[in-house]
DNA sequence: GGGAACCTTGCGGCAGCCTTACAGAGGCGA
DNA sequence: TCGCCTCTGTAAGGCTGCCGCAAGGTTCCC
């Protein structure tokens, strides 16, 4: 398959070259950010390994860019053992996993195969909703710049909805974020729960569909 | 969203219940495989966080089983740092993902949530029916883009007539869909349906056949 | 023309939904 | 430890609009 990597030491680079392509893939290379993106945005990749420390910017704001123009290849990050914080911020970014320095070749071989085997189907991180903007990997939205905040409940159920944006999702399964096994969900709790995203949300975003469930349009 | 830790040390798996579920997660806990699996087999999970060292078996035959069977249920596997091979069996298995015990809490909730994220991106399925464009599973559809909708009922006859499409379906078994609501029917009830879906959907959709039922061309 | 099958419309009853209120659980600060 | 606060789930009451029946009209076939 068609690889990339995005690495600037270039001793790593030619070891990870070397081994990637006597697995039989076709690995191109790009040293820094700009000729990262420019490389993405001509070829398509079954998956992009991507360094964060590159010289001319780092590789989160390329990863960004690229998931804004709705580029859905998956990306692998790889990062030094000690930056969990980078590695949090780099998934939130988009990326699909990352590796920690130093890594072992034929375990980076696995992930590849792992995330390129799944196809994709990777959606943006914000997304519009009505007249609110919504960040569903930090959990939070806006309106008008604004932040609402739900609580916990509230976000599941709102979640749920979002995850099957346009489908109509019905009561039962909203059950089911909102319990467990051990906590199981009776009586109006559903209803009572869209009745306060409404409150906050504004009346508009979700609709009901009498016996069928809730949708968002 | 709802989630699935397999985990039999105790002590940690209570601390790991404990957060994720403070961030408004509904989890289930299976401490051994047999109830893991069990619970994957009744339950849709967003995620599932699977410990690989289980006392009555392995998690990776847990995972084999289920992916065998067809089920696409992110899946995380804890192991430890040390465990090298284990990951790549992992994640060759069929595993999404693995974080490194000990790990972060909230690594471990943004690597979720980047999973679970991506369990959800089906393909819409929208078919066409005469001039009007069907989702099956969202139960919406329109004409000229914009959305026509119906209720329950209408819906379930419709559907029913969708899922025979070109077959002539018997007015007997249309009035077993809307009895299965638990009502029985009597009377003109399918015609009934029938008009009123006319009405919605143009006249010239569902096709009468004089003392044998009803067709979708 | 007559009968059977089907279509259409109107309407009361009630299921399903919305909203508000409230009590319990848990967290937090003093 | 106590009080305060937020979040959560249950209960109760009110309202909306769907449901299914019924009645009368229309089409089809013999």
């Amino acid at each position: 398959m068609r690889l990339l990597l995005v690495e600037d030491t270039d001793e790593l680079a030619q070891s990870i070259l070397r081994f990637l392509r006597a697995e039989g893939h076709a690995v191109d290379h790009a040293a820094d950010a700009a000729t990262a993106e420019e490389a993405m945005a001509l070829a398509t990749y079954a998956c992009v390994i991507l360094d964060l420390g590159l010289p001319d910017g780092s590789g989160l704001d390329v990863l960004r860019a690229r998931r804004r123009a709705g580029d859905r290849t998956p990306v692998l990050i790889a990062t030094a053992r000690d930056q969990i914080s980078d590695r949090i911020a780099g998934l939130d970014a988009g990326a699909d996993d990352y590796v920690v320095k130093p890594f072992d070749l034929s375990e980076l071989s696995a992930r590849i195969r792992a995330h390129a085997r799944r196809g994709q189907g990777l959606p943006e991180t914000r997304i519009a909703v009505a007249d609110l903007e919504v960040d569903r990997a930090a959990a939070r939205l806006w309106r008008d710049g604004a932040e609402i905040r739900l609580t916990a409940r509230e976000w599941a159920v709102f979640d749920a909805l979002l995850g099957a944006r346009g489908r109509v999702v019905s009561k039962s399964v909203l059950e089911d974020v909102l319990g467990s096994f051990d906590t199981a969900i009776e009586g109006n709790a559903v209803e009572v729960y869209v009745s306060r995203l409404r409150n906050k949300l504004g009346p508009a975003v979700i609709e009901t569909r009498r016996g069928l469930g809730y949708v968002l349009p």
